[in-house]
DNA sequence: AACTGTATTAAACACTTGTTTAATCACAAC
DNA sequence: GTTGTGATTAAACAAGTGTTTAATACAGTT
C-alpha cells in the first residue's frame, strides 16, 4: 500500500511532488483538459505513479485543491482583532484580506486559481471547501456588518449587503483579463494596487452599508418600475 | 465552397442547425471538453460536416460566441431613455438590464454561459466581443455614474465605481452555484429574484456613490492601516 | 441523357487519453 | 546471501480525439 505523506512537508516524497507539480498545471487548464503524462513530466515520475499513490487523476485533484486552501490560509493568515478594535478598520481589514488571499492582485498564485475554479464549476470537493473554509469566512464579515449598521437586519438583508462586499471584491479577479482588455494597461498597473482598490471598496461599501441604518430604506420593492 | 449562411434565420441549414445544436454544449462543458462527433450527433449530420462548413471546430466556435452576443441583445433589449430619465431610474435601468441580459436570474440560457466562459477565460473570440459590446455597455454606465456624481472624477476613479456596481450584479452570475451551497436553497428562491436584487444593489450603490459626491473623499487612500 | 457543382456520407488516419500489467529495482530483515 | 516488500519502470491496452479522403447522392442546366 502506497504511503499517505499526511502531515508531511510536500516535495520531498514522490507523493509529495506530483502534488505540487499537478497543483499549477490543474489551475492553469482545469480538471479535464490536464494530462497525467504533463503531471508526471514535470515531477520526473512514471505515468503510473498516480494510480499508485492516488487511485485515480480524479482523487489526484481533490486533493491539490485541498492542500491550495490549506497554503493559502497560511500564505495571508487572519488579521489579529481585540474588543476595541473600530468595526469600521475591521471592514478595511476583511476587505484587504479577501483581496489578498482571493484575489491576488497583479500576481496569480496557482492555488488561488484553482479555488476559484471551484466556485465557477463546483465539484464534489467543493462542499467540503464551503463548509470548512467559506461559510466562516462569510459569517465573520455578516458580524461586521451588523456591528456597522448598529440593528439586526432580516437576513436575506444582510446576506445581500456581504454578498455586494464580495462581489466588488471577486470581480477584479473573475473579470481580471476582460478587464484588462477594456482599459488602458497603463492605468491597470497604476491605479489598481492592492491599497487603492481596497480604499475604493472600502468606502462605496460604507456608503452603501449607510443607506441601511435608517430603517425606511428596509420596506420591500414596491413595484418598481422597469421597461420591459 | 460551402454557404455562409449570413442574415439568415439558424435551423434551417444543415450550418445553421450545427451552430445552434454546438452552443448549448460548447456552453456546458467548454471548447476543450466539447467534441465535434457529440455535435454532430444532436445536430444529426456527418463528423465531417463541420470540418467542411466552418473549417475546424475552433472557428465553429468563434461562430457560436458571436451568435450568441447577437441572440441576448435581441433576447433583452436596452430599455429606451430620453433627456428627461432620471439619472437614478437610468442607474436602476442599467442593473435589471444587466441582471436580465448577463447574469440571467434562476435560469442560466446558454448565451449567458458562453458569453461568461469569454470573460473568464478570454480566447481571441473576446477582444471583438470586447470592442462591439462590452466597452459601448460600460461607457453607458459611465455617462450615468457621471450624472449621478455631478462633478467630473478621475477615469481610474470612475471607472472603479463602475466595476463596483458590474461586479455586485456578476457575483450571482460567478457564484450562483457556490452560494446556492451557502445559503438556504428556499431563501434562495424567494428573495433573491431579479426585482428584489436590481432593488438592493441600486439602494447600496446610490449610497456608494455619495461617498464621492463630497470633494474630500476624493483624496488618494494615505497610508492605510492594514496588518501584516 | 449527360454534365456540373454542391452536399453528404462511411471509412480510415494519426494521435492522445487514463489506466493496467508485469517486470525490475532498492533495501531492510532475517 | 536470501527473502520479502514497497517503489518504480517500460510497455501495452482500449477508448476517444479532430481531421481527411474518396466515394456517392442530388439537385439544376444544357
Amino acid at each position: 500500500m502506497p504511503p499517505t505523506d499526511l502531515n508531511m512537508t510536500p516535495g520531498d516524497s514522490t507523493r509529495g511532488r506530483i502534488l505540487l507539480e499537478a497543483g499549477p498545471i490543474f489551475a492553469e487548464k482545469g480538471f479535464r483538459a490536464t494530462t497525467v503524462r504533463e503531471i508526471c513530466e514535470q515531477a520526473h515520475v512514471n505515468v503510473a505513479s498516480i494510480n499508485y499513490y492516488f487511485g485515480d487523476k480524479r482523487q489526484l485533484y481533490h486533493q491539490t485543491v485541498v492542500l491550495a486552501r490549506e497554503m493559502r490560509v497560511e500564505q495571508v493568515p487572519e488579521p489579529n482583532w481585540d474588543d476595541t478594535t473600530d468595526p469600521q478598520q475591521k471592514l478595511l481589514d476583511f476587505i484587504t484580506l479577501i483581496l489578498r488571499r482571493l484575489v491576488a492582485m497583479q500576481t496569480e498564485p496557482w492555488q488561488v486559481r484553482l479555488l476559484m475554479r471551484e466556485i465557477l464549476e463546483p465539484t464534489e470537493t467543493c462542499k467540503h471547501l464551503v463548509e470548512e473554509y467559506f461559510r466562516p469566512f462569510f459569517d465573520t464579515l455578516c458580524g461586521i456588518v451588523d456591528d456597522l449598521v448598529g440593528h439586526r437586519l432580516p437576513e436575506p438583508t444582510r446576506n445581500k449587503i456581504g454578498f455586494s462586499i464580495i462581489g466588488q471584491c471577486l470581480y477584479y479577479r473573475f473579470s481580471a483579463e476582460m478587464t484588462r482588455l477594456l482599459i488602458e494597461q497603463q492605468d491597470y498597473v497604476d491605479q489598481y494596487d492592492l491599497d487603492n482598490l481596497a480604499h475604493h471598496i472600502h468606502l462605496f461599501s460604507i456608503g452603501g452599508l449607510k443607506q441601511y441604518q435608517t430603517l425606511e430604506n428596509l420596506r420591500p420593492p414596491n413595484s418598481i418600475a422597469t421597461k420591459q
